[in-house]
DNA sequence: ACTTGCTGTTGCCGTTTCGGCAGCATAGTG
DNA sequence: CACTATGCTGCCGAAACGGCAACAGCAAGT
């Protein structure tokens, strides 16, 4: 009787074949059709598949009765595909990648295929999310191997054109031709500050409110710099001091602090701000872009198995996710 | 007794449905299973299929036996999908637009379905290529209306983009971001003359040398225009007479005159080269760019099913055409 | 012209698979 | 407690599959 706990399989003997998996999945009458169109003989096709002639030949002429489609052309000894054979035929080859793919995917949920799946992340995604949904999935796909490295926007970048990681996790808005942002989520960027800042509760929170007192803000090799650096300015006027720091946890532990107020989007704060000990004001600065989160992938080239289930499943994670700032 | 003769069908009294075609093509097995997690009932997936609930009880427990792999969890009363059934599950997804688009497209073969494929081409193209093109196409699909407008490269990408047209062939390097060279051909630019004009024997040939002669050129509306202009120059020599046109079909017939030469690349004029009234010598300029012919489509949206078949059929003539001047 | 070897198809039959019916054990609901 | 629902199993008839033998017709060799 079979075993009903979580998760059990039922061990088989021997691997999955391709073959195996089409006899499983589909009718034998879609196979003899596939074997024929490949042989272009009933005779050549009925003995690589191990089986009479006769089989064959039913099998093909009860697919065109089910189909009301002449399949082949009989030219004497000869068999030919018709137009509408052909077309069935191209697009039957379009059955075996599921299925196989499927089977795959199991013998890696099952830990009887390996795989490794190489992440790089900006330090306020790693630091936030990756632990959970990396958590997550590894529970789930015990022989994944996870190499992830905590690095700058342009080096997630820079590291995927090189092909040195699989999937990048970072803030990017327009990434070189050949990065493709795969997944993408918008998020506003203002101030975190603690409940007793004095601009807790402003309306309408503008980046030069903010200048009026202490700032921390990120150093110029992180992205969200470039973005509000054409804002960090007041005419006429001086700059308060300002802490630039290359490090969003630092960012979070100086507005922890009360005396920063920290310009940073809520990612890598969402704790914090979840659980009270700071609040986060979104800047209405005219003109100012919001931050574009991003999981990237390399353009065109499909990723393979690990990878490619990796990243579907972040991007159920990050869907399913209400993300601070989001819009 | 079947009818043997070339493209005749078996007809059926009824339209394929999705149902069927399930049946047809794929084990009792897998559409069970299938309806099973659909409705997590044995039962309830029983009376949608029609069965009884023990049919399906074995046949979801003959395709875990087969692969080797438990796909739902007994709980009391229940069934719940173990993740390696939400893995087949997801996949199988794949497999009925396979076998739904191979019938469609049949349907459209033997004209029980009909469609329309709305066209834009630049002349040169529209009068060389896609005749034969169109012609072959028309044979095979007697019942697809094809709607074909002879226009500019930069109205093809206009209509395109407002979706007045599926298909577009033309002249453009560099698309707009709506707009895919879903299928590209480089070809050289150069001179198309006579086989008496002085320059026929010339070796390597440059622009600099044509212009010693009289030249017909394109006018601007007309994309090649724009990619030879930086090269329309002689500093310190006045150019000499020049004919600019409208059309490529006029370019030819002004070089077959044999007082122009004419600045183009061979599309348009292959008939004249092949049959040797004319000889087409391309141009050695440093840095004169090939032309980019190309096949467009409208970024991401899929094209519907009788425009598809025309771009594969498109892509396929192409493939095995010895384009003149290709690269 | 004859012979041999190959093709695809059809008749017949045994085996395998499918699915219905009846009944079971168990869980949920009123 | 009674009733209704679930998934599963034993048994059996029907349907489908595929093998064997033979056929008709075509291609190649002598």
């Amino acid at each position: 009787m079979t075993d009903k706990s979580p998760t059990a399989d039922r061990p088989r003997e021997h691997a999955l074949s391709a073959g195996l998996l089409a006899r499983v999945f589909h009718q034998p009458s879609l196979l003899y059709f596939n074997a024929v169109a490949i042989h272009l003989s009933i005779r050549e096709a009925a003995r690589r598949l191990n089986v009479a002639s006769s089989a064959v030949t039913r099998q093909v002429a009860q697919l065109e009765d089910a189909l009301g489609i002449t399949l082949f052309l009989r030219d004497k000894r000869r068999m030919r595909l018709s137009p509408a054979g052909e077309i069935l035929f191209r697009h039957s080859r379009r059955l075996a990648a599921p299925m196989e793919a499927a089977v795959s995917e199991i013998e890696l949920l099952r830990g009887v295929r390996a795989g490794v799946v190489r992440i790089g992340t900006v330090e306020s995604v790693g630091l936030s999310f990756l632990p959970r949904l990396i958590s997550d999935f590894g529970q789930r796909y015990p022989r994944l191997t996870i190499d992830l490295s905590i690095i700058s926007s342009s080096e997630v970048v820079e590291r995927l054109v090189e092909e040195r990681i699989d999937i990048g996790f970072g803030f990017i808005s327009k990434p070189p031709r050949q990065i493709d942002i795969a997944y993408r989520r918008d998020v506003h960027i203002g101030a975190v500050m603690v409940p007793s800042h004095p601009l807790a509760s402003a309306k309408n929170l503008t980046m030069d409110q903010c200048l009026d007192h202490a700032v921390a803000v990120a150093r110029p090799e992180i992205s969200i710099r470039e973005v509000i650096e054409p804002f960090l300015r007041r005419p006429g006027l001086a700059l308060p001091p300002m802490v630039e720091v290359n490090s969003i946890r630092m960012l979070v532990e100086l507005a922890l602090g009360g005396h920063y107020l920290s310009v940073m989007t809520p990612i890598g704060a969402q704790n914090e701000i979840a659980d009270g000990r700071l609040i986060f004001k979104p800047l209405h600065d005219p003109g100012l872009p919001t931050n574009r989160f991003g999981i990237l992938v390399r353009t065109g080239s499909a990723l393979h198995l690990a990878p490619a289930i990796f990243f579907d499943h972040a991007k159920s994670y990050f869907d399913g996710l209400q993300l601070p700032g989001a819009i």
